[in-house]
DNA sequence: GTCTATAGGGGGATAGAC
DNA sequence: GTCTATCCCCCTATAGAC
């Protein structure tokens, strides 16, 4: 049961957990339902198909991300300290939680999954993989990063890494995670 | 359609492959009888419970990767060697084939499986990271790979990264994972 | 916006004939 | 070992009343 001040949004909330918690293929509208305390037709009227919802949850998250990123608290800050915002996302909203990302979960079942959701993946991952790419670059022109080899492919590095090892953490525990936190940060700040 | 020499091990591979195509909860009874050209029945025959089925694909890949890394032609490898071999088990067998490896598929969905498949994900995730710990400690010590910090860190670093790269290639391309294990490689080498 | 009712399909699984 | 037949459940989705 849950509070709803607004459905609509309640619903998105609880597909998007359920989304990291077990995956596209491992909910169902029975489990909003219940939880939103409704029945199973009340969530078809907001998003008539399992695509649509997830592709809602999707997009939300995008302009979520868009509006962090720029907004002056995240904007403004040194390198470093946004890739430690960045890191702290994946540590105490995901693998504390047992939780992991959406683009890793989706990715895991990419070609069981409807089309149109495959391309929402494929955008969040690609801003994803653009502003981690900008902030190593920024990094290690300030000389707070040190690594070989092109920012694009260290991003690319990086999120591989945190999306395996928040699935990780899931079979062996959040403080493996930790500790993956911690090797990342050995591998890369001087 | 398959050719069917012994059933039982044609439903392994073809089980095997399914769960690193679309996942535990995307494949079903159907997808392996009608490739196999038997009815659905006939798979129960072989593994009565789905679970059963997801057991059998995990101890058969356990039990192949202790023969592997205990055969002399893996075993006499110096440590760089060594990486190379399992890397490229991750680049051939895998991200050039859309697959990913069974870990990351069922970690993905670890709150959507049986349990008793939850424990074989556990163990064979425990025994990659082992045999890849002691590689990078060896590898270190004989002066060919150079890291900071514990063995066991950056082994479980290192898997998570591949295990993310595979699920990333599957929406960005191929060609990103081979980047993604050039970057390791700049990371790791001297 | 949410309900009841229901359609229609696919899934996992079992019984018993061959 | 594989078949046919069947069960039962859960799923996504829709129609129409309230």
């Amino acid at each position: 049961m849950v509070r709803i001040e607004n459905s609509k949004r309640t619903i998105l909330n609880l597909a998007e957990a359920l989304l990291q918690d077990k995956g596209f293929n491992g909910f169902s509208y029975a489990n909003i339902a219940s939880e939103l305390g409704v029945k199973n037709a009340a969530i078809h009227y907001h998003y008539p198909s399992k695509e649509d919802l997830g592709i809602a949850v999707m997009q939300r998250y995008r302009e979520r991300f868009k509006l962090w990123i720029n907004n002056a608290r995240v904007k403004d800050l040194t390198p470093e300290a946004k890739l430690d915002w960045f890191l702290n996302i994946y540590t105490s909203m995901r693998a504390d939680q047992g939780k992991i990302c959406l683009v890793g979960s989706m990715e895991a079942e990419f070609n069981s999954i409807p089309e149109g959701l495959q391309n929402e993946v494929q955008n969040l991952h690609k801003e994803l993989l653009v502003w981690l790419q900008i902030t190593l670059a920024d990094g290690r022109e300030a000389r707070v990063f040190v690594f070989k080899g092109e920012p694009a492919d260290k991003a690319a590095l990086l999120l591989s890494t945190l999306q395996g090892a928040l699935q990780m953490a899931r079979a062996l525990g959040p403080r493996k995670f930790h500790a993956v936190i911690e090797q990342i940060k050995l591998d890369l700040l001087k």
